[in-house]
RNA sequence: GCUGUCGUAGCUCAGUUGGCAGAGCACCUCCUUGGUAAGGAGGAGGUCCUGGGUUCAAAUCCCAGCGACAGCUCCA
C-alpha cells in the first residue's frame, strides 16, 4: 500500500524506501545509522529518528555537533526544562517552547512567579532527568479531536488545544513523551533525555504574551541555552560576557561620550564633548559623500502644526508615537520624521524636470514617543538625528537613483568598518496604495539595481511599506550580532498627499516619486552600534581624542610637552597634554582607559632630539620618532580614515640617531 | 504599555535581626618629578529614587508612583 519514495543521499546514491518509513530505518537502509546521527534533513526540514519520511528528495543525516543537531538538542533540552518545571510547580500549563538562536525558551502559565533563584533549582531537576536517561518516544494522534482528547486527559491544555484546533484537518499531530511528561510537539527530539548531557544553562526569566499578543494571556518565559560540549557552553557564556563589556551604555559613560537623565528626559541622550566629536565626525563624513553626489542640504522646523501631520497622514497612523504641544490654542507636533518638512521645501517653488532628481538631505532632529519599555540607551531613543534625505525624481529615474544609493550605502559601511552587509528587498504588502504599474516599476527598479551591482539580497515578499517597496540593510558587528541600519524606501503616497508636481519636457505637470533614505539611520543608534563594534576603541578619524601628550616629568618636560601639543593642534589633530602632577604611569593608564589611540611620551631625550616616544593603545611603546613625522603620520591616518592604527609597532628605540620614517 | 528584577556618594558596590551612612575608584589639597597600565598622605562628597504607611526608631518592613535593566520577534 505504501508507495516507495526515493531518497537522494549526499554522495549521489539513491535509496528507495516505503513512504512512512522512520528516519532511523531509512538511515539504516542507507548505511548511515550511527550513534552520532540524531535525525535527517529532508526537504529543509529536520526530522528526528522516530519521524516517518513521506517526501522524496535529498536526505541528509543530521549529526551531533552540527547546527542542525543543535536544534534537536535544544528542543529536547526545552522539554527537559518543561518536565523539571512540571515536577517543581505542578499547577503549570505549557504554551510553546521553541528553539531560538543560541538556545531555547519555554512559555509557562503558573501561579508561581519565577524568580532568578528558581533557575538553579530547575537546572538541578533537569540534571536529574538527564541522569534518569528516559527514552523520548514519539507518537501520533489519529486526528485533531483525538489529540485534544489526549491533551485534556493528561494536562491543562488551553494553549495546546488552541494550537491543535488551528492545524489543517489532515495534519499529523504528534506527541513526545519522556517518563511522566508528555507534550504536544512537532519535534524533532533526541532519542533519550540522557543525550541532553550537561552543557546547558538556564539564563533568564521574562514575561511574554501568548502568541505575542498584548491582549492575550501573560505568560512566564524561561530562556536557556544548550550545547554539545561544556567547552561550547563556556565559550558561549564568555561571548555573552564579552558583549556585556561592550555595552554602549556602559562604555558611553566610561568614555565620557554621553549621559542620560531619566528624571528629566527619559530616552533622550545628552551628548558630552567627547561624544559630540564622534557625532560631528560622522556628520561631516556623510556631508562629504553627499557633496560629491549632488545632494543639497536643508533644515526645517522641529515643531509643526498638527494640520500638516493630518495632511501627511501621520495623525491617523503615527499619532501615538508623537509629542504634542499647544500654543495660542493651536496644536503643534514635534516632528517624528523629516518627510513633511522636506515636501514643503519641494513645494516652495514650481519644479522643472530639469531640477530632477532633487536630492534634499537633512540632518533633522526627530522626537518619537517610544513606549518606555522599548527604550534602550542609544540604540532606541526618543530624540535622535537621522542622516535623512528625500530624493524627488521622475519614475524613469528611479533605477539609477536606487543603484547609486545601494552603492553609496555599501561604500559607507565598508569605510566605517562593517564588512558583512545583508540586504532585504521588501515588496508590495497585501494592503497598499498606488497602482499595479507603479509597484511593478518600483519593485523592478529596486531589484534590477541590486542585480546590476551584483549584490546578494533576500526577497521579503509582502513586507514592504503600504506606500512603496524598500530595501533594508543589516550589518554584522565585530561579535556577530546583526543590526538593521540603512533603509531605502520608495514612496508613491507622499507626492500625492502633498500634490507635488514637476513640469515635464512637454510642459505637462507630472507627479514625481520620492525616495526616503538614511544611510547611518540615526546618528544615535549608529554611534551606539559603533561603540559596541569597536568596543570603544574608535579608529583615529573618529576618536574623540587622537593624541595625548604625556611628559615623563611634568616639572622638567612641561615646556616641550606644550610645544608638542601645539604641533599636534597645528596639524588639526584632536590632542591634549596631561600636565598634572601624577606619575607618568598613571597618566598612561588614564589615556589607555579612555582608549586614546596615540600617546606621545616626552622626556629629556625627546626634548633634546625633538622627537616623541609614540605609544599605541593597542601595541604599547613604539619607540621614538621625529615630532613632525609622528604628527604627519597621525594626520594622514585621519585623512585616510584608516580603521587600524598605522604608525608601525616596531620603530627604532628611544634616542636612536636615525629614527624610522613614519609611514602613512 | 505588560511581566519580572533592581534603585545607597560622579562610578562600581557593601550595609547583619529595623538601632549613629560605609569601601574602592574618580574628585580636591599637600608631599612626590618619575621612562611606558594605578607613588603617598589628607579632605570633601548622601533627599539611601519619590510620596505615603507601620514602628519608640525605617536605607532596611508594607503600599503607590517614577526610573533603569531583561524580555514581550523566532509561533506544537
Amino acid at each position: 500500500m505504501a508507495t516507495e519514495i526515493a531518497l537522494k543521499l549526499a554522495d549521489g546514491r539513491e535509496v528507495r524506501v516505503p513512504s512512512g518509513t522512520l528516519v532511523a530505518d531509512a538511515l539504516r537502509s542507507a548505511g548511515l545509522a550511527s550513534e552520532d546521527v540524531l535525525g535527517a534533513k529532508v526537504g529543509g526540514e529536520i526530522l528526528d529518528l522516530q519521524t516517518p519520511v513521506r517526501a522524496a528528495g535529498p536526505f541528509l543525516p543530521v549529526r551531533a555537533g552540527t547546527p542542525e543537531g543543535l536544534e534537536i538538542l535544544r528542543h529536547s533540552t526545552a522539554h527537559v526544562m518543561a518536565q523539571a518545571v512540571a515536577r517543581l510547580f505542578p499547577d503549570v500549563e505549557f504554551a510553546i517552547g521553541p528553539v531560538i538562536e543560541d538556545g531555547f525558551y519555554y512559555d509557562f502559565d503558573t501561579l508561581h512567579v519565577f524568580v532568578p533563584e528558581d533557575l538553579p533549582r530547575i537546572e538541578a531537576e533537569m540534571a536529574k532527568i538527564v541522569a534518569e536517561g528516559q527514552p523520548i518516544r514519539r507518537s501520533e494522534a489519529s486526528g485533531k479531536s483525538e489529540a485534544i482528547a489526549t491533551l485534556t486527559k493528561t494536562q491543562k491544555a488551553k494553549f495546546k488545544s488552541e494550537i491543535v484546533r488551528e492545524l489543517p484537518e489532515d495534519a499529523a499531530v504528534s506527541f513526545y513523551s519522556q517518563g511522566e511528561f508528555t507534550d504536544l510537539c512537532r519535534g524533532p527530539h533526541l532519542p533519550s533525555t540522557a543525550r541532553v548531557g550537561k552543557a546547558f544553562r538556564l539564563l533568564s526569566v521574562a514575561g511574554a504574551y501568548w502568541r505575542a499578543d498584548q491582549k492575550r494571556e501573560q505568560l512566564q518565559r524561561l530562556y536557556g541555552t544548550a550545547w554539545f560540549s561544556e567547552q561550547d557552553l563556556a565559550a558561549y557564556l564568555k561571548r555573552r560576557e564579552e558583549a556585556e563589556k561592550r555595552d554602549h551604555r556602559k562604555l558611553g559613560r566610561e568614555l565620557e561620550l554621553v549621559s542620560f537623565r531619566p528624571e528629566v528626559a527619559p530616552g533622550m541622550p545628552f551628548w558630552h564633548p567627547r561624544g559630540t566629536v564622534i557625532y560631528n565626525a560622522l556628520v561631516s563624513y556623510v556631508r562629504e559623500k553627499l557633496a560629491a553626489r549632488d545632494y543639497v542640504e536643508i533644515r526645517t522646523p522641529h515643531v509643526l502644526s498638527s494640520s500638516l501631520w493630518h495632511r501627511s497622514g501621520h495623525m491617523s497612523h503615527y499619532k501615538d508615537n508623537m509629542f504634542f504641544t499647544t500654543v495660542d490654542e493651536n496644536e503643534y507636533a514635534v516632528k517624528p520624521m523629516n518627510c513633511p518638512g522636506s515636501a514643503l521645501v519641494y513645494e516652495a517653488g514650481l519644479r522643472s524636470y530639469r531640477d530632477l532628481p532633487l536630492r534634499l538631505a537633512e540632518f533633522g532632529l526627530c522626537h518619537r514617543y517610544e513606549k518606555s519599555g522599548v527604550l534602550a540607551g542609544l540604540t532606541r531613543c526618543r530624540a535622535f538625528v537621522q542622516d535623512d534625505a528625500h530624493i524627488y525624481c521622475a519614475p524613469e529615474q528611479l533605477g539609477d537613483e536606487i543603484g547609486a544609493l545601494v552603492a553609496l550605502v555599501r561604500e559607507v559601511y565598508a569605510e566605517v568598518g562593517f564588512a558583512n552587509i545583508r540586504m532585504d528587498l521588501s515588496t508590495r504588502p497585501p494592503s497598499s496604495t498606488g497602482t499595479d504599474e507603479m509597484w511593478r516599476n518600483a519593485e523592478g527598479a529596486l531589484e534590477s539595481a541590486l542585480r546590476r551591482i551584483g549584490a546578494e539580497f533576500r526577497l521579503a515578499p509582502g513586507e514592504g511599506a503600504f506606500y512603496g517597496p524598500k530595501i533594508d540593510f543589516q550589518v554584522s558587528d565585530a561579535i556577530g550580532r546583526s543590526w538593521q541600519l540603512a533603509t531605502i524606501q520608495v514612496d508613491f503616497s507622499l507626492p500625492k498627499k502633498f500634490d507635488l508636481v514637476y513640469v515635464a519636457a512637454d510642459g505637462v505637470r507630472k507627479r514625481p516619486v520620492v525616495v526616503h533614505r538614511a544611510i547611518l539611520g540615526s546618528l544615535e543608534r549608529f554611534i551606539g552600534i559603533l561603540i559596541e563594534h569597536f568596543a570603544g576603541a574608535f579608529p583615529t578619524w573618529l576618536a574623540p581624542e587622537q593624541v595625548r601628550v604625556i611628559p615623563v616629568s611634568e616639572e622638567k618636560n612641561a615646556p616641550y610637552a606644550r610645544e608638542v601639543l601645539a604641533a599636534c593642534r597645528a596639524a588639526g589633530l584632536r590632542a591634549s597634554a596631561d600636565l598634572g602632577s601624577e606619575r607618568m604611569n598613571q597618566k598612561i593608564r588614564s589615556a589607555q582607559v579612555l582608549k586614546v589611540p596615540y600617546m606621545f611620551v616626552v622626556g629629556g631625550r625627546e626634548a633634546e632630539n625633538r622627537t616623541v616616544s609614540v605609544r599605541r593603545r593597542d601595541e604599547g611603546d613604539c619607540g621614538a620618532q621625529p615630532l613632525a613625522d609622528a604628527v604627519q603620520a597621525v594626520a594622514a591616518e585621519t585623512r585616510s580614515r584608516s580603521l587600524a592604527l598605522t604608525i608601525p609597532a616596531q620603530a627604532t628605540t628611544a634616542g636612536a640617531k636615525k629614527p624610522a620614517k613614519a609611514t602613512t
